[in-house]
DNA sequence: CGAGTGATTGACTTAGATCAATGACCGTGG
DNA sequence: CCACGGTCATTGATCTAAGTCAATCACTCG
């Protein structure tokens, strides 16, 4: 299932790329939703405000990321968008995603699975951050990434982006590697990591 | 939006339900998806096995949730998933599911909707576990689970299964709970939190 | 070439985990 | 009705792994 799939041709054809100053807000809680929003580059937070202007984050979209897929359904958004960076963001007009799933079941079926791809994939985040020691968020971060052949990890971007992914500070992250070299767990390579004899995983 | 509505009157006719012992096996990856399970009771975990034996715990599944929404949408689960207590499944058979998606757009819709909502809450949950504070993870916690007052809100099971909500023992959630009283932030009660003036969270 | 960022390692601090103990509460079986 | 086993609630003492601060080196990009 390719990922660049989730939207059929005609979605993305009118998708309307938009262009966001770091600070710059897209909607706030309340506006009527008009679509969905792509992140091509950048970050956008959303948000909740106090009175006092204190904010919670509920959710932080990076490059590649959608973002108000749930606003597609309710009335109003529940939460500000702003982004933290310069980004571009594109628009899925609601009305242009509805029309089109009505009139092709396919769409909709691709972007439900997509929906649930994406539910599963941040579970398995979410349960990774249940495991306290740095090494066995790690080896569980192995697990699940592992290629086709049971050992080796492609390491897509910098270690520094792998320690925010995990909760963990690239500090602590070096040195579990490090440490993981020593014990002859793994060993490194350019962007890959591979996993010693006892240490593969072996998916059945 | 009803959370009992994401599952329309003829899928949930034909939900059939099973109970599971201990230990015991609802599917295993590779097999061929046969629906969609909702946990009614106990847990269930989804795991990969390595070679060794080891397993890595992709999503812990307990009483309310649903699991293999993703395997709807593939030829084969991609993991194992074993009751660790006695548990109830209930199934409602893939064939079911689309078929009713197919003759009834608003099934779709809202199982779509649920997803989407889903995802959001995951992935806000995820978020806060990016906090390292506990007490600014329990701020969180409040800020968006608060009703609609601004200042309540409602504890729904024991402190315990709160601590594990976010990721802490529930000794520091004990203490920090403590603390937050004595500084005048909340005030306790049998089944909520009050969150004091200057504290309160004010939903624009 | 200099600024900015990632990679890496060392030294030190601390918040949260862990271990432990006690009392309250609750259902259950005799 | 009550004693008992189980779990939750709560607090204290201690430990430790991860966070924090800091420094160095390599690399890339105008």
């Amino acid at each position: 299932m390719n990922e660049r799939d989730w939207l059929s041709p005609n979605i993305r054809a009118v998708g309307r790329e938009r262009a966001l100053k770091a600070g710059r807000t897209l909607f706030r809680a309340g506006q009527r939703p008009v679509g969905l929003y792509e992140v091509i580059s950048g970050r956008v937070r959303l948000l909740r405000v106090d009175r006092a202007g204190r904010e919670t984050v509920l959710y932080s979209a990076n490059a590649g990321d959608t973002i108000a897929e749930a606003s597609l359904f309710s009335k109003s958004y529940h939460c500000d968008a702003i982004a933290t960076t310069p980004a571009r963001v594109r628009l899925y007009p609601k009305d242009a995603i509805f029309a089109e799933f009505n009139s092709n079941p396919d769409a909709a079926r691709a972007f439900m699975a997509r929906l649930a791809n994406q539910l599963m994939e941040v579970r398995t985040r979410l349960q990774r951050r249940n495991i306290h020691s740095a090494r066995e968020r790690l080896q569980h971060y192995f697990a699940v990434n592992v290629g086709a052949d049971g050992r080796t990890v492609r390491l897509a971007g910098t270690v520094k982006e792998l320690a925010a992914d995990l909760g963990l500070t690239h500090e602590v992250v070096y040195r579990t590697l490090a440490r993981m070299v020593a014990d002859r767990e793994i060993k490194r390579f350019k962007n890959e990591i591979r996993l010693m004899r006892g240490h593969m995983i072996m998916i059945i």
